[in-house]
DNA sequence: CATGTACTTAACCGTATAGTTATATAACCG
DNA sequence: CGGTTATATAACTATACGGTTAAGTACATG
C-alpha cells in the first residue's frame, strides 16, 4: 500500500462512485444519507467510500445534531493538478522549433527519475 | 473494478512506482531493463506495472531488436486535467465578491451529481 | 426513558493488486 | 545450432478493496 500523499489522492479519485460524491459536495455540504440516496448501493458502502475521501484529505466532517455533513476539501486536487503540469507539454503535441526547445529544457533539469524522491520535481 | 477510463488513468497514476516509471519515460524511450535498474524489485514486477500503463494508454510498446522499449503517451493526463479544472476554483481560496460570483455560476450548472452519467461536466 | 433517526463499525466474502520464483519465448551472435 | 540477452507469462501468495448484513453508538423527541 502505497502511503504517500499524491499517491492517496490520486486513488481515492480513482473510483467513480467517490468522484461522484465529490461532484455532489462541490454544490455544497451534504449528509451521508443525502450523499447515499443517488447510489443504487448501501449506506455502509458509502461510508467506506467516505472515509477514503477523508484519509486523503479530500472532504471534512462536521456534526450537527445526529448529522454527520461533509464538505468538500480540494486542497489535495492541486497537488495532482500541479503534478500533471509536468507533463502538460507532453500531451499539448506542438511539433514546432519552440516546442523542441522546450522539450530541450525540459530533458536537462526535467523530472526527479529517482524512486526514493519520488514526485517532487525540482 | 471500475472500467471507465478516467479510472483506468487515475489509478495507474496512483502508485510511486509507476508514476517514475512515467517520469524516466518523459526524458525518452527505454528499455524494460534500463526501467527496471533503478527499482528494488524484480523484472517481472516491472512488466505488471508497465502493462497497467500501457492498458490505461500511457505507454506504449515498440519493437527493436530483442528489445521492447517503451514510450510516454501523456494523452489520458490531458483528460485527469480537464476534469480536475472543475475543482479549480475550490483549491483557489479567493473569498472576494467575484469568486463568490463564479461560485453561484457554478451551482447553476456545475457538476454531473447523476452517478450514471459520470465525469462528462456540460 | 423509550423509540426513531442517522450514522458507524465489525465481520465476512469475492475479487483485484503487487510482489515473488520458475518457466517460456524471441532475437541476436559466434 | 547453441548460448546469451531481453522480455513475457504462469503459478502462487499475501494483502487490499469494495461490497454485503448485522450490530453498535449518538442525538432528538414524545
Amino acid at each position: 500500500m502505497p502511503t504517500d500523499t499524491l499517491s492517496q489522492t490520486l486513488s481515492a479519485l480513482a473510483d467513480p462512485t467517490r468522484r461522484s460524491i465529490l461532484a455532489r459536495l462541490a454544490i455544497g455540504e451534504a449528509s451521508v444519507t443525502e450523499l447515499t440516496e443517488p447510489f443504487d448501493m448501501t449506506m455502509p458502502a458509502i461510508s467506506k467510500h467516505l472515509k477514503v475521501l477523508e484519509n486523503a484529505g479530500l472532504i471534512v466532517r462536521s456534526k450537527s445534531a445526529q448529522w454527520r455533513p461533509r464538505k468538500l476539501n480540494a486542497g489535495p486536487m492541486k497537488d495532482v493538478s500541479e503534478w500533471l503540469e509536468n507533463y502538460r507539454q507532453h500531451w499539448e503535441e506542438r511539433l514546432d522549433r519552440l516546442d523542441a526547445y522546450l522539450t530541450e529544457l525540459q530533458h536537462h533539469e526535467p523530472f526527479n527519475t529517482d524512486p526514493n524522491k519520488q514526485d517532487i520535481p525540482s
